[in-house]
Formats: structure tokens, sequence, C-alpha cells
RNA sequence: GGGCUCGUGGUCUAGUGGUUAUGACGCUUCCCUUACAAGGAAGAGGCCGGUGGUUCAAAUCCGCCCGAGCCCA
């Protein structure tokens, strides 16, 4: 029986633990006798290689609510784990924690320390995540590095090959030189540096044609002259347009490059003129793709200065800076040189300017077929539908394909290898995957092109992105069936999946590239339907950032506060939208667990261990009237929660639980039990506590199990109140207005207790009410304290004086249109007549129709006592 | 620099063309009524970011500006 103050840190605990001992939240494969029965929910796996963030616990909780109500409408939630360890995340978490190079290892070695280190931190991961009680299925998980996952997204890279969707090119990569590793774009942010703009001499070579010797170029690279490769003016830039076509000589170096017109040129930078070289920027390249310039590459992998930088070759970049800066210097052809803040594109983990390099990559052809991508997009359900815009925007702004390959030495290896006179790709056998090119042979002893018989391995591994856009796949145990020559799926129930539950942050790259694998993989959209949470802000709505030390951290914020206060607080988001973390929210929810919990304890004081037995005919009006407002509010928050509103599902029944059932309902209840025994409110608290349970219980997920256990719990075996079935209606008519008027009739004689500063339970000896309260006048007898309560059949004597005229303007606006305000003016001046006993306005020229308008009367009662006004009805005290 | 989204009492939030803008937290006053003072009742507090426009009518639709968040360059 609840009893005492509720103590959350015991009771939230000792449930998570049971649940996980009962499977509560198993995936019952057993129970799904059809695809429509089973509602797979697809997270992306975080990576494990920091602890639990605030906004995990926040994205985390939305999806468990959904989980929670969709297992109570009857069905068989597969809600499994993900831990994405594949990728320069773990591995520097790898390095940093055994204070380690990847390079002074083989990448097997190296795979096999990253394994370690990170199954520490997803035990430690799974606890934090356990310890917030979410009905996960943690007998269901998966690591984007295990070797059943490699295999998959092995098979998904020939797959792709096979259909004619994937080639290789040599193209620029992304390049840090000091952790010697390609990147992705994601992976470099933008850092505020000092630097120098250096103004340099060049000559034009045909100087005659040109109509001058030489010309002033701008840069904050001059180490990168040996590179240049093109020289650009703009288009517009009349003064400079008789250098377009000539040919520029490089001082220094001496090679000549062309001068070009393109619009990408900056006018307002320098002297207007600016170098391409081999790669300084991303305008660079391009320039390199769009003019099919040379490649001079100058800057080898750890930063070095190649072959082509002459003299300067073997130097640091930042030695040959100088070194050529001050050559320029002696030769007269540096004209000037000035301290500049600039913006640099840096590696976000080492802060070190990245650089671009030329390798051969694996491209997956996109391009082609936006179309359908977009399609699918459209294809499924939109939570909130706004978000639909990003992956629509992102689409259509698509430029190139999607390069899958890495230059790094952790992750999940191409299965092929080289021919090495030919060059032709040797794909590995579907049936030996996966290998690992390294260390596993061809499956062909010679070239099918050329039949040559050595081969080089492909050392490059797949973009962890390659990987991570298959999870629908790795949860429906996707696979190749060798012998039927097929792919098939273990869970075949499970695709699509109906929830794909993220952030809006990674629409773009993730959801994009799963929709895009899924799709290619299966032709069909992986997903019913997507929906996605804002991000958690700090008070003072900022970012959350571990710069700025405004982090929450999750322990913090589960030491100070239960659970379920905290997926109260989650719950009061407008999905799609940020929220910020707010102490108050959390301790609005504490609130609601102590209202909660106290009311339990009242229901349980006042009704007996069995339900008594009660036809629907034998209850009072307001057992009625309870019942049936908690049947629509049931509705309500059952369409709220399909709908993913979860504060509207939140708010509504919050207030209607406090301020209908609690403040309302139970206090008239419980007079009615202590003082009638009566068995007809007895059942309704009964029916109404118990319901009340069921509909809080995807929010309020520990509090509602305790209660449900210690009041309603049946026989021996254990039955978790997330696994019953929703509410099905009482189906019970009530007259709902007489309901309201009656509730409106007590809150009339509260207020007026309140303005005499009356206790409530103060005695009123005479109370008249003219209004339709039929069958709750008892009641209200009762909760007021009212002696003797009379319900007039004629109205009191009233003297009603007009105040006003009220025009329904969704009416008349569009009737009359610009004459409203002639109307309106009419009014104001006094200058209408009500005529045909107040069916007709006559005004400004018009006459309007009763209902058009309504007369605004004040009502003065003029006999004994005081007259209140409750809605419809209208109350006379008589103390 | 471009795109998307958001901006409503002190704080958080509902409201997507109809004039009287929702609720919560906080605040003020009153009430220790045996479930709950982390409670109950009442009350104050907002020209709906700014500006211009469309309309009989704008928090709501459109343009521009400002601020915030995300993505991209």
């Amino acid at each position: 029986m609840p009893s005492g103050p509720y103590d959350a840190d015991a009771v939230e605990e000792k449930w998570q633990q049971r649940w996980l001992d009962e499977d509560t939240y198993a995936y019952r494969e057993g129970e799904v006798d059809d695809p429509n029965t089973a509602f797979a929910i697809d997270t992306p796996p975080p990576t494990v290689s920091g602890s639990l963030h605030w906004g995990h616990v926040y994205g985390t909780v939305l999806q468990d609510i959904v989980a929670r109500f969709t297992r109570m409408q009857g069905e068989e939630v597969y809600y499994p784990f993900g831990y994405d360890d594949n990728g320069i995340a773990s591995e520097r978490l790898t390095e940093r924690e055994l204070d380690i190079r990847h390079q002074d290892y083989e990448r097997k070695e190296f795979q096999q320390k990253c394994r370690e280190v990170c199954a520490e931190f997803e035990d430690e991961f799974t606890e934090n995540m356990q310890s917030f009680g979410f009905s996960i299925d943690w007998d269901n998980t998966y690591r984007t590095i295990e070797p059943r996952v490699q295999r998959i997204s092995q098979l998904s890279f020939i797959d792709l090959y096979e259909q004619g969707k994937e080639y290789r090119k040599r193209a620029p990569a992304i390049w840090c030189p000091e952790c010697e590793t390609a990147i992705s774009q994601v992976e470099t942010e933008d850092d505020e540096q000092d630097s120098h703009f250096h103004d340099i001499a060049f000559d034009v070579v045909n100087a005659d044609s040109a109509g001058q010797e030489e010309f002033t170029i701008s840069t904050t690279r001059p180490e990168l002259l040996p590179a240049c490769v093109a020289v650009f003016v703009h288009p517009d830039d009349e003064a400079n347009q008789n250098l377009v076509g000539q040919a520029a000589r490089v001082p220094l170096f001496g090679h000549e490059v062309p001068i070009i017109a393109d619009e990408r040129v900056d006018m307002e930078t320098g002297s207007g003129i600016v170098m391409s070289c081999t790669f300084g920027d991303q305008t660079d390249i391009e320039w390199y793709q769009a003019h099919d310039l040379d490649l001079r590459v100058a800057i080898d992998e750890s930063g070095h200065m190649t072959e082509v930088a002459d003299e300067y070759e073997g130097m640091s970049s930042a030695d040959a800076r100088e070194a050529i800066v001050a050559d320029l210097d002696e030769t007269g052809a540096l004209l000037d040189r000035w301290p500049i803040t600039h913006t640099v594109n840096v590696h976000e983990r080492c802060g070190t300017g990245v650089e671009f390099l030329v390798a051969d990559q694996w491209y997956v052809e996109m391009l082609d077929s936006t179309d359908e991508y977009l399609e699918a997009g459209r294809e499924m359900d939109w939570y909130p539908e706004k978000m639909f815009s990003r992956y629509k925007h992102w689409i259509e702004g698509l430029q190139w394909d999607w390069c899958i390959s890495r230059q790094r030495s952790s992750g999940i290896p191409f299965p092929v290898w080289y021919c090495d006179e030919c060059d032709g790709a040797v794909m590995a056998e579907k049936a030996d995957l996966p290998v690992d090119p390294l260390s596993d042979d061809p499956p062909v002893d010679a070239c099918p092109e050329c039949g040559h018989d050595e081969f080089v391995p492909e050392d490059d591994v797949f973009d962890t992105w390659a990987t991570s856009s298959l999870t629908p796949l790795i949860n429906a145990g996707w696979d190749w069936d060798e012998d039927a020559g097929e792919f098939t799926m273990d869970n075949p129930e499970l695709f699509p999946m109906d929830l794909r539950p993220q952030g809006h942050d990674i629409i773009s790259f993730w959801l994009f590239h799963t929709v895009v694998k899924c799709y290619e993989h299966t032709g069909e959209v992986p997903f019913d339907s997507v929906m996605i949470n804002g991000m958690v802000l700090d008070e003072n709505r900022k970012k959350m950032s571990k710069s700025k030390g405004n982090v929450v951290s999750p322990q913090e914020v589960k030491a100070q506060f239960p659970v379920d206060a905290a997926r109260f607080w989650a719950a009061g988001s407008s999905i799609g939208d940020d929220l910020p973390y707010q102490e108050k929210g959390l301790r609005a929810g504490e609130k609601l667990l102590q209202k909660l919990w106290n009311a339990s304890k009242l229901v349980d004081s006042l009704t007996p261990e069995t339900t008594p037995e009660i036809d629907d005919e034998e209850l009072s009006a307001l057992d009625r009237w309870l019942l049936a407002e908690l049947d629509a509010e049931a509705e309500f928050v059952r369409e709220k929660l399909e709908n993913r509103e979860f504060s509207k599902a939140r708010d509504s029944l919050r207030s209607f639980f406090w301020g209908t059932f609690c403040d309302d309902y139970l206090e008239i209840a419980k007079q009615r039990v202590r003082e009638e025994d009566d068995e007809s409110a007895k059942y309704t608290l009964t029916v109404a506590h118990r319901r009340f349970l069921q509909l809080f219980a995807p929010v309020l997920s520990h509090i509602t199990e305790e209660i449900w256990q210690e009041m309603y719990s049946e026989g021996t075996g254990f039955e978790s109140v997330h696994r019953t079935a929703w509410p099905e209606p009482t189906g019970i008519d009530a007259d709902h207005a007489a309901g309201e008027t009656a509730m409106a009739v007590v809150g009339a004689l509260r207020r007026y207790k309140s303005e005499r500063q009356l206790p409530l339970n103060a005695e009123l000896s005479a109370v008249s009410v003219y209004g339709e309260i039929a069958g709750f006048e008892n009641d209200i007898r009762n909760v007021m304290h009212v002696d003797r309560l009379e319900t007039l059949e004629s109205e009191p004597e009233i003297e009603s004086v007009v105040t006003g005229i009220d025009l329904d303007y969704s009416i008349v606006g569009p009737e009359y249109g610009a004459d409203v305000s002639d109307i309106d003016a009419g009014i104001e001046r006094g200058e209408y007549e009500i005529r045909d006993d107040g069916e007709t306005l006559a005004v400004a020229g018009h006459e309007l129709s009763a209902d058009e308008f309504s007369v605004e009367r004040e009502r003065q009662y003029t006999g004994e006592g005081e007259m209140l006004e409750a809605d419809d009805a209208l109350v006379i005290v008589r103390e």
C-alpha cells in the first residue's frame, strides 16, 4: 500500500532492476502474427567515446514515451540499442586512454585495442542508460564494429558495386597533416587564426600582348607558390580583363600558369587577382575541376614540401613559408606583408589547419537518383512535418556523389584487391565476408581482366556513415543467402522500420544516407515515420558545450531529481523545437509525482481490496460524469501521443488529473465514502484511478509501476503496467452540461468564500441555484458545506441593463466587408436599435440578424442575498 | 555568405485570419479543510522581437530588419 512520502530514489532503482530481470521490454517475436503488430524503432547509435549527454537523455525519453505508449496499443515493440564504435571518435579515445598512436600499430592490433577500450566505455554507457529506466530491449544490441555488422557493411558495398552504383576516382581529400589521416568535412571546424597577407608580384609572360609587365596577387599561403596552377580574375573586373587569356610566370619557381576569368574570385580581397594552387582551399578544388587544371602537389602527407618545391623540398610547410617569403623579399617580388586574422578550416580534434590531398576514392553515385530519394522522403510521415524541408533542401543542394573511402588505419576495410598490372578491382566473395584484404587473399588466382597474378590490397576503410546508414538492415538481420543467391532478412517483419527518432542536426547526412542505402538495397523506404527532436539548450537558451562550461550532466540531474521528473520535463517539448534545460520544469514534474502519490494514498484508503460490482445505471450523476470525461481525456491523450504531441498530452492529462479529478471530484467522493459508505463512489474511484495510472504510464514510467503493483497487481506473475492495454472507453453516458454547470457552481461558491476570506469548509446556510444541475445537488451541498440547497424553477428577480453589443465578426466580417467599421462606430456611439424582441439589430443602415450579434447585459439581483454567476447558472447565497 | 527553423506576461509554453491570447513556474493576498503547505482559493502581470504591407479584421499571411538554434559554404 502506498504510504508515507514518495521515495523516488528507492522506487526507481527497484523497478529498473525488476524490468531488466523480468525482460519486461524484450521483443516477443512469438507474439507477432503479422508485420503490422510489430513496431520497430531504429535509433541512430551514439558514439560511446564520451559520457552520456543530457541531450541523449532528452531524445531517448521521447523515443521511450512512444515505445511505452505503442506497447499499450497492443503492438509488439522492437526497441534495440546500438553503439557506434566504428569511427575516428573511438580511435581518438583509444589513443588518449592508452596514450598510444595508431601509426605505431598494425591495423588489426590497433582495432583490438579500440574494441577493448570501447567495451569499457560501453559498459559505463549502458549502466547510465539503464539508470534512466528506458524500455530498451537490452537483449538486442549491436556494435557498428562487430563482425556481423562488418559483414553487412561489406555486403552493402559489394551489392552497390554490382548494381553499378559505385565508382572509383582520383579526387582531393581533406587531410590532417598532424594526425596523418584523411578526415571528412564534418570533422572540420572554423577557427580564427593570426596570419599574414602577402602581396606578391607575378610577371606576365607576354607583356606586349597584355599591355603590362606584372601584376600583384594577395595570399596568406606563400608556401603554396610551387603548387600554383593558375591565376584568376573576376569577369566583371574591367581593370584586369586585359590579363585574361595571358600566361603568368610564378616567382622563384618560374613555371608558367594560365590567367583565367571566373566569378568565384572575390574582387574585394587584395588586388582582386588570385592564384589557384593544388590545393589551398575548397575554391581551388572547384577551379581544378571546372577548368581542368594541372595537379601540382607541393605538400605531402606529413606536411612537408615535395619535389615540386625544388630547393625547399623536405622542409615543413611552416619553415618553407618563412624561407619563401624571405627569398621573395630578396628578389623584390614581395611587395607588401601585413598581419591579419582570418578563418581557417581546422581539424576539430587537434586544431591543425587542414590540407588537401589527392587520392583514389570510392564514391556512391547519388546525383543520378535524387528524385527518387526526394520521393522516398515524401513517403515517410514526418513529425513535425516542417522538418521534411531540411531533407528536401539538402537533396536539392547536393553537388557531389558520396565519397565513402577514408585513408585511416581503423575501421571496416573495403573488401577489394586491385590487379597490380591493370588496376582492375577484384571484389571478395559474399560468402567470405567479413574480410580484411590486408591479411586475407583475394578470391581469384589471376586477374579476370588481364590474367596477371599479383594483387594489391585496398588499405582504405569505409566512412563511418557507410556503416551507420545501415542500421535498419542491421536490426532486421539482413544477409546474403549463398544457396538461394539472394538477400534475406532474419526478421522481415521489422523492415521497413516503423519509427526513426533522431535530432534535427543529423537529417542531412545520417537520415539521408540511411534512406539512400536501404532504398538501393531493398527498393523500399526504410522508415514509415521520422520523429525529429530538437536540441537541448542551457537555462539561458544557449547551446551546451564543454568550452562554455554549461553542460548538464545526467548523473548530476539524477542526484537531484527523480527520473520521472526528468521525463515530465522532456515531455513538455513541442516535437522538433529546441528545449532549454530548466530546473523548474523538473520541479514541476516532482510536484506532480507527489500529487499522484498522495492522491493514490487517498484513493487506496477509500476503496476496498476488491472493486465493487456495480451496473452503470446505478452510478450517481457525478460518477457517470467523471467517467465520461475520463473517456474523452483518454482518447485525447491517445490521439496526442499518436501524433507525437507530447506536451499537449502531458499538460492536458496533468490538468485533468489535478484539477478535475483531485480538486473537484476527489473532494466530493471522499466525503461520500466516509460519510455514506457510497459504493458508486468507491467503484468510480477505483476505475478512474487505474486509468490515470495507465494514462500517465508512458511519461511517468516508474511511479505508475510502483502504485500499480502496490494496488492492482493480481495473481502470482509479474504484469507490468507498461504491458497492459490502453484503457478502452467505459462508454458511460453522462449529462455533460449538468456536470460542467455543477462544477462551475462549486467554483463560484469557492470564489465567494475566498473573496470573503472564509475557510473553504465554512458553512453556508442557504444557496439557491438557477441552472441545470439535476443529480448533482447533494454533491454541491456536501462539498461546499451548504445547509439548504434549492434549485429555482424560474429566473430570480433580476434587472438587466444593456451594456453593449458583441458582434460575431466571423459572420459579420465576410457579410458586410468594409461597412464593418461603420457598424462598429454606430454601436460605439449608441446609435442602434434592437428590434423584434432581440432578433434584429439595426445599425448604420444595416439590419443584423440574431446569429450575427449578441446583447451584452449586466444583471443585477434585487432580491435577498448575493447573486453569483457560474457559467450559465445563477447562484444566490443567503448566509 | 546561403538555406531551414524559432522569437507570445519575469521564465517556459498553447494558440496558424475573427477582436476578451492558453496553461505552468515565479509573484501578491487569504486559508494549517485528518491524501498532499512541494497543498487549496483568489489576484496582479503580455500593445504576441521590430518595422512596413495585404485584409472589414493580423500573434496568425507577405516583405524587410534584429536576435537565437541547426545545417551548409
